[in-house]
DNA sequence: CGGGTATTTGACGACTGTCAACGCCAGTGG
DNA sequence: CCACTGGCGTTGACAGTCGTCAAATACCCG
């Protein structure tokens, strides 16, 4: 096992990672028992991880998938002059860092924005996995299809969207996958990104990401400060992001 | 079988489909003549598509999935405002359309740039393949983890390159993956994309496009025009496009 | 030859980036 | 308790990339 250096094992064994979100969603959703336990023998080690510490750099072999247990986690790319661009959020419940085999790196890098843990698995388990639980498989295919549909969100937004509607979606998009997962209260939502963040996420800089939310503050449509965000008119918002289907 | 409207049949059935990219690259790509076999049963059929025609589109249901055999196909979401947004372009042997059980329409639409054929396959029998040949599962997983890193290196242009590096990075991307196809003649290649399916491609419009590939041009570059590219000084084409790896 | 499509050019302005400060706040250490 | 420090948010002035509008030219195919 290499884990990156600032990647911790938890302290003591978990005894079967009870509340572990790999059997509520992600890649073993709708299994049984028997596959969990299956799952079980190939979890490598539960991981902790401190806020702003990477997971894995571009171009890092991390050799390692990851269900995120808790906390939040932005992938991103870097471009040549050191700027970032952010490729998405990851979410407690989320899969991530899945490779083909044969590359030769990571495509992006994962940093933890909040303290994090989450579950390893090695690649070369994960292909066992798929090839012995073929529903698993399945699911995999499912989870890539649905992470390749927000992608194109996002291209759509960096593409296409002027600043504002670039920023509103990521937070309207943010809410939605809070509140499905039971984490929002009411219209708010505990939301720790940093402007600089949300900027690196919508393709902006810091400065007009800054002028962006005021203008969505102003206009009624949010509220925000206090590592929280809320959505004070959530039609209005959906309108400036262009934000189709709840 | 519900194909979209402007598919037709090929003209009588075709043998085993033998020069099917099918084999060669894509889903199937290292497998024994026996996955060949198993993987014949599933094929439903083979499609033509003229050029500018809509292999489906945002929101449809289309059912199937496609190893697209001959032509070039655009993907692309549009937004509110009717502008497109191109998310890849699929070139031939490319695997495009599965989506995941239970989303309710496809995330894009697919339009073909040239005309084009393709081997279309039941989503369901995708499925049903992927439980009994496990080794088909792990590779389109591969195949999606491949895709999703090129929409990664497409996030990274729209957010953080300027116009130039971005449509230096589109030629370089498809100058080496007809490479790859043997599809070159040296340092130029077929290439029916216009100025505006650039501009979607890149997020810019027509008109800044046709600056831009004529900074291009009169930098030494490039040299384009009557449906063919050439890669003038593949050096500094890469240095603009910040284009990493071959 | 004619009509539609694709490319090119020019003028103008808006959105967003850049540079440079300043303020606020929490945590830290004296 | 207070000054110090670093991270984060905010503001202003200015410049540049790129979009918009409008039109002319070139190209392709029947």
């Amino acid at each position: 096992m290499t884990p990156t250096k600032p990647l911790q094992e938890l302290p003591g064994p978990h005894p079967r990672c009870d509340q572990c979100p790999i059997r509520a969603r992600a890649l073993f959703q709708v299994v049984s028992e028997d596959y969990i336990a299956h799952a079980e023998q190939y979890r490598k080690a539960q991981y902790s991880l401190p806020a702003k510490a990477h997971l894995y750099r571009e171009g890092q072999h991390p050799n390692m998938a990851f269900t995120l247990f808790d906390g939040w986690i932005m992938l991103y790319r870097q471009a040549r002059d050191g700027s970032r661009q952010g490729l998405r959020v990851a979410l407690p419940g989320d899969f991530i860092g899945y490779q083909a085999v044969g590359t030769s790196g990571a495509s992006h890098a994962a940093m933890a924005i909040t303290a994090c843990t989450l579950c390893g698995f090695e690649h070369q388990d994960l292909r066992d996995m798929l090839h012995d639980q073929p529903h698993l498989a399945v699911q995999l295919a499912d989870i890539q299809s649905r992470d390749m549909a927000s992608c194109q969100n996002q291209m759509l937004g960096l593409g296409r969207k002027r600043a504002e509607g670039r920023v509103a979606y990521l937070m309207l998009d943010l809410f939605h996958r809070m509140r499905e997962r039971g984490a929002n209260d009411g219209n708010s939502i505990a939301f720790p990104l940093t402007q600089e963040i949300i900027g690196d996420l919508t393709g902006l800089t810091v400065v007009h990401t800054n002028r962006v939310i005021q203008k969505l503050r102003s206009s009624g449509l949010i509220e925000s400060g206090g590592r929280r965000l809320v959505i004070r008119d959530e039609a209005g918002l959906s309108e400036v992001a262009e934000f189709d289907q709840g």
